[in-house]
DNA sequence: TGGAAAT
């Protein structure tokens, strides 16, 4: 066991303790590494430092494989101290940093090279593909500290084929991530004060219980919905089932009990009662009251008849848009007449342009003059909880903005923050982005948000779950007082009601009647399979020559499918949060462009993504709630095209499989199902191509 | 448990 504990769990806490550095007294050992700037990760400190250099291949090999357990392995989080920290006492908000620290995943490219990231955009390092042959890496301790990483598997990702397969997917049985539940037992560090106090949801206590999950019944339908009631959904304590309940409820809009939405901290102590996702969360929410548009509405109607100007419509034209959709025509003149609007239209329903458009309008009639003046602040902000989304509805918006002379800047992670600022310190008007870098570049004071007038969240009741909800807040306190907002989303309900009290007054909500889900053009199948068969089966649905997607709940398996396919003769790329961005960016353009088609995705994909052509939508893990399960298959059958949706299940999890339809108000056959059977063959669309040459 | 979102 290479690593000792002691390093590894005394480090951090030396970091986290305010008095260390000044006991230390000097660079060495203030910070990791930091007595040899020029080594990268070299550690004075750690007296048996050397002697863990670098992992030979057999021993790697052998770690690979190894049982050990995990405790032995070494926390990771020193990687972060330093910036983490000093961030950390002054922004409380971010402690979702943590876990990031603690996710091998985000790091992992952008980690080793800190020191010069001013030198090199992450995205030269991402590419290449030698890694494993870079005495680079084994610059110091780092690598002995945290052996179970991958990093050596990761490398070979762009030459999947000449990379043994499936050590992958082992390797990931030992991510760091894994170590999370011991880092916190062992390490008192954690306490480090304030930070602890303010985010009790944070300790893990709310960890804890989790064991206990398996002494309940599991997913027993009849038993009262406790947890719900606790605070995110006071008002809805009910039996997760049935579709009964889906009535929409007149009056008791937005009626939870109130909650401090200014006062943290009184939020933060309930959090903890919140708690983790269970089956049991998986709830349907009353449905906002909306006003009703029926298609029928709308025919004839054009985008000038919803007072759209002429420079706009032709950009819509341009885009594919020449007259408007139900969800569009609903809602584009309440935004140009400065409402507050809520908008759900199902996937593919074009909500993108029913918010982008007016948007634009709007900024129009309001800008007037200062068009286009150096370093003007942003008047018009549009979050999403992707970076792939706010990529595409930039794609959108940039033109209709550019039809008029305005301009827009994706604010996003993942990539070199440098060409951002500079688009800010020349002047935009619409910011599209990811709540983040956002926040980051606010911290920085390279953003201001203060005259920011109209503010879009794009899946807004994604927005609104744990994790997204308070920068989202802390943003939109951001923007100026009384401005506009416009939520959207497929899935709209009242898990946005904190955000509509708080900055929503009096909303106009907007849905268009009778086109749900149900009613879209796709096939929603469940295959019943055989564990030992599922990956063989996915492999037969995906052999064919459409476009595919498939969904797993994990990036690991994600990955491992990717991999499995590829091995199969099947190109696939995937897509999911442990690829940078660069690779993310290309993947999901390959499958766009046709190069691939087979895309293997975690939820990164589910939402707004938009590719043409997706005929197939397969989910290799079934999804826990019934928007995701709404979102993942709307992927296909867009814009009223056709699509077929499998689900790949256990026997076992039928009956909550069905739960979760009625939820999702689909209807779906079952089938058991065997590798080889005429049934996949026939969901895979091949059924033709064989009755042909039969 | 998992996933996304900053460095």
């Amino acid at each position: 066991m290479p690593k000792n504990k002691k390093p590894a769990g005394g480090r951090p806490a030396r970091n986290f303790d305010p008095s260390y550095a000044r006991k230390s007294g000097g660079p060495a050992g203030t910070t990791t590494g930091s007595r040899s700037p020029g080594h990268r990760g070299y550690r004075p400190v750690e007296g048996d430092a050397p002697k863990k250099a670098r992992w030979n291949a057999d021993e790697r090999a052998a770690r690979r494989h190894s049982d050990e357990p995990r405790e032995q392995r070494a926390p990771r989080d020193d990687r972060y101290d330093g910036g983490a920290q000093a961030n950390r006492s002054e922004r409380p908000a971010y402690n979702r940093g943590e876990n990031r620290t603690e996710r091998p995943a985000y790091g992992r490219d952008d980690r080793a090279p800190r020191g010069e990231r001013t030198e090199r955009p992450s995205y030269g390092r991402a590419e290449r593909t030698e890694r494993t042959e870079r005495p680079a890496y084994n610059r110091g301790e780092n690598r002995t500290e945290r052996p179970s990483y991958n990093r050596d598997d990761r490398a070979p990702r762009s030459d999947r084929g000449e990379r043994p397969a499936y050590n992958r997917g082992e390797n990931r049985t030992e991510r760091p991530a894994y170590n999370r539940g011991e880092n916190r037992t062992e390490r008192p560090a954690y306490n480090r004060g304030e930070n602890r106090t303010e985010r009790p949801a944070y300790n893990r206590d709310d960890r804890a219980p989790r064991s206990d999950r398996a002494e309940r019944p599991a997913y027993n339908a009849d038993r009262p919905f406790t947890r719900g009631q606790r605070i995110e959904r006071p008002s809805t304590g009910r039996v997760s089932s049935g579709r009964d309940d889906r009535a929409p409820r007149r009056d008791s809009n937005f009626d939870r009990p109130r909650r401090d939405a200014g006062v943290d901290k009184n939020f933060y102590p309930n959090r903890d009662a919140k708690g983790n996702f269970t089956p049991e969360d998986d709830v349907v929410l009353e449905r906002l009251e909306a006003q009703a548009t029926l298609a029928v509405d709308v025919e004839g109607i054009s985008f000038s008849d919803l007072g759209l100007g002429g420079n706009i419509i032709a950009a819509l034209a341009e885009l594919g848009a020449p007259s408007p959709f139900p969800i569009q025509a609903a809602t584009i003149p309440d935004v140009i007449a400065g409402k507050d609007v809520l908008g759900r239209g199902r996937t593919g329903s074009g909500k993108t342009i029913a918010f982008g458009a007016p948007l634009v309008e709007k900024l129009m009639e309001n800008g007037g003059g200062k068009k286009r003046a150096m370093g003007r602040k942003p008047r018009a902000l549009i979050l999403a909880p992707t970076r792939e989304l706010a990529l595409q509805i930039d794609r959108t918006v940039q033109p209709i903005a550019r039809s008029v002379g305005l301009f827009t800047t994706q604010i996003y992670g993942g990539v070199p923050q440098n060409r951002q600022v500079g688009a800010l310190q020349r002047g935009v008007d619409i910011i599209v982005g990811t709540p983040g870098r956002i926040e980051d570049l606010i911290e920085q004071g390279r953003l201001d948000l203060s005259e920011v007038t109209i503010t879009v969240l794009d899946e807004a009741d994604h927005m609104c779950d744990l994790g997204f909800l308070e920068p989202v807040q802390r943003i939109l306190r951001l923007t100026a007082n009384g401005g506009q907002k416009l939520l959207f989303s497929a899935t709209l309900d009242k898990g946005v009601a904190s955000l509509v009290k708080e900055f929503l007054p009096s909303p106009a909500v907007h849905e268009v009647a009778g086109e749900d889900q149900a009613s879209a053009t796709i096939d929603h199948r469940v295959l019943v399979v055989e564990h030992r068969d599922k990956d063989r089966i996915i492999e037969e649905l995906a052999n064919r020559n459409e476009k595919t997607l498939i969904f797993s709940r994990t990036r690991a398996y994600a990955e491992r499918l990717a991999d499995q396919l590829e091995d199969a003769g099947i190109r696939a790329v995937s897509l999911h949060g442990d690829l940078n961005q660069a690779r993310r960016t290309r993947n999901l353009a390959q499958l766009t462009s046709g190069r691939v088609n087979v895309l293997v995705a975690t939820d990164v994909a589910a939402r707004g993504i938009h590719v043409d052509d997706i005929t197939l939508v397969i989910q290799a893990d079934a999804p826990d709630e019934y928007k995701t399960y709404l979102h993942r298959s709307g992927r296909t059958g867009r814009a009223g095209k056709v699509g077929t949706v499998v689900t790949i299940i256990p026997k076992a999890r039928q009956r909550r499989m069905t739960d979760l339809l009625g939820r999702a108000e689909i209807e779906a056959d079952y089938v058991q199902a065997r590798p080889g059977d005429e049934i996949i063959e026939e969901l895979a669309g091949r059924m033709t191509n064989a009755k042909l040459t039969a």
